[in-house]
DNA sequence: GGGGTATGTTGAAACGTTTTAACATTTCGC
DNA sequence: GCGAAATGTTAAAACGTTTCAACATACCCC
């Protein structure tokens, strides 16, 4: 048996292959795939009927080629080690799977550096669009992807201008949420943990905190920034706290808040009997510690799903795409270490 | 000014459009880009001079569908909300990036039709190999991937075949390691929390767990199997333990053993004074918990990152590629929670 | 300085789609 | 039934790279 379909040959099958066998031209096993809708349904049938049995994949660097643009989109994470990013990356990986996209993944690690190399590598993939959650300084990528006409999301940072789209959580008012918490509850003397200041993040944050302050008319603020967002930075930023204990202490992130509970409750001190504590982002792992935090809640599955599907639509519809910045309320979430 | 280079127009610049500047043939210019040693270091440097100077950056679509395979590599992970698999994915971009290679993301969330539409994707984005940790049964989808020579590595999942390269952790001593610790302090009746058994994981750990029974000659194992790696699950686990306290848990994962273990204190339990917890992976953030869990450590992101290196050894040369199934051995660290 | 071998460079042919204008065919109003 | 309009289908020209055989050129040894 030499062969068994005339036209069989051995490499992966292509789409005049599918032609060939349907007995229709290559340019109407396009339309199948591209706009069902212009082929008549028998026809179409037909055709489909092919590509299964013949198990045609079609080959996307062509069709990319030809169209200009792929079906992925570039994602650019700050930190792939934080549950808050990746839990965002989740929401968009699910909405791109349900509109048959590729996600490309990369980290920049709030490096500058690497966020412009992932940016040309993006370029050169052709990706259709880019979600960003910005270093602190990224105008120059974001540039670069206009200049090449690549539609971009901002994630968990504002945009300034107005013909960018962002998605982000009102990080002033967690601070201010957090703190006015806080006094409510009897607390004067109360210490921020967080840093670095150079994150968006983590000033808004302390610049909310201040408002509460300065709303309630009482009450102080020390600070200690570290410059990390992890447990272990939160160890070393509660040694500082043990020489004066605050009444109360208001961590940037759970990670943070985390190291903090568990120094001071080897060091004997009542949470939050003596010290009440309260964290930011209410990451799944923080309601299951010893002392369940009290944490500001953020969405981040939501926020990437929505950035995803705001990508899309300026991908898809750049005619009648509107721009929009969506900014999300945090929540107040109660629990033990604050009761 | 009508136009300010002979050959300039306004789309993006194309290899051609550097050639001609910098007077050689496009030929050249692929050269310059992916054979930099076969072109004379003179031309090489005033091509790579002009490619700076228009900012050209390759079309990979083009390169791509010419060369029939692209820059990019799949990356399928079982569960994108576990902390485990997360790290295991920064191993992998970490060292894709390196090599200036894209990372194309998918999660199956343990679903055997979500993994096999994203490799048929994968497939269409011609990525140059996958990087799997497969559902239980994912024949399937590697033996697709085969058909297509798209090479693949199993991730936290031995291979079978000797065709196949895989990077993994020893599971089964994971939990002997576990259990021979907890016999050893002392404990007779011990419970295991896990589930579902239809994974993997869950079985190898289990399976270590009766190994350790059968070595020491002593002792008795209880089984609660749960249908869901998270601390929610832990809690529940945990109130069917109330009734009859015993002597130490064993944990499948630390997600769970969180779970248990705030249950266990809220109800007055001392830990490890009345009964004993170990859990498995040695996440982060049992270690910031207030009782810090002893556990059993893997090394996610060194398997991520190793993986990512066999992949593209035998990506890059099919030739002499020798494959390999590597099994790493898990680790017990000890923290209060045994102690 | 002539035959042979390295060493660089080139031109043109792919790669597998999408797209477009042009061509058939059917449908419809009258 | 006739012409016009609507509906399907097609052939051929892109898209921007890589590859490969063929061609120059420089170098070397006797």
């Amino acid at each position: 048996m030499p062969r068994s379909e005339p036209g069989s040959r051995d490499g992966p099958v292509g789409i005049k292959q599918v032609a060939q066998l349907a007995g229709v031209s290559p340019g109407t096993v396009s339309n199948v795939l591209n706009k069902p809708e212009r082929v008549a349904a028998k026809t179409r049938a037909r055709v489909e009927q092919v590509i299964k049995e013949l198990g045609f994949v079609r080959n996307g660097s062509a069709a990319s080629l030809r169209a200009g643009h792929g079906r992925t989109i570039g994602l650019m994470m700050l930190d792939l080690g934080n549950p808050f990013f990746t839990e965002m990356a989740r929401g968009v990986e699910d909405l791109m799977s349900e509109r048959e996209y590729g996600v490309i993944l990369c980290g920049s690690a709030s490096q500058v550096g690497r966020e412009q190399r992932n940016v040309r590598m993006l370029a050169e993939q052709q990706v259709r669009g880019v979600l960003v959650t910005p270093v602190s300084d990224s105008g120059e990528s974001l540039a670069r992807l206009r200049e090449r006409n690549i539609p971009s999301v901002m994630l968990d940072h504002a945009a300034t201008r107005s013909d960018q789209c962002s998605v982000t959580v009102d990080d002033v008012a967690g601070g201010r949420l957090a703190v006015a918490h806080l006094l409510e509850r009897g607390a004067r003397d109360i210490v921020f943990v967080g840093g670095p200041l150079t994150t968006r993040q983590n000033a808004d944050r302390r610049a909310g905190a201040r408002k509460a302050l300065r709303e309630a008319g009482c009450g102080t603020l020390r600070e200690v920034i570290v410059d990390e967002m992890t447990p272990r930075a939160g160890h070393e930023a509660a040694e500082h706290l043990l020489a004066e204990l605050p009444d109360a202490v208001f961590c940037a992130n759970d990670l943070l808040a985390m190291g903090v509970l568990r120094v001071l409750l080897q060091q004997g001190v009542r949470v939050p009997g003596r010290v009440m504590l309260i964290g930011y982002d209410d990451i799944e792992y923080a309601l299951a510690s010893a002392i369940p935090l009290t944490s500001i809640r953020q969405p981040p599955y939501k926020l990437g799903r929505i950035a995803a599907e705001l990508l899309l639509d300026e991908c898809e519809h750049p005619g009648s795409h509107a721009h929009q910045q969506i900014m999300f309320q945090p929540e107040l979430v109660v629990r033990e270490s604050t009761s």
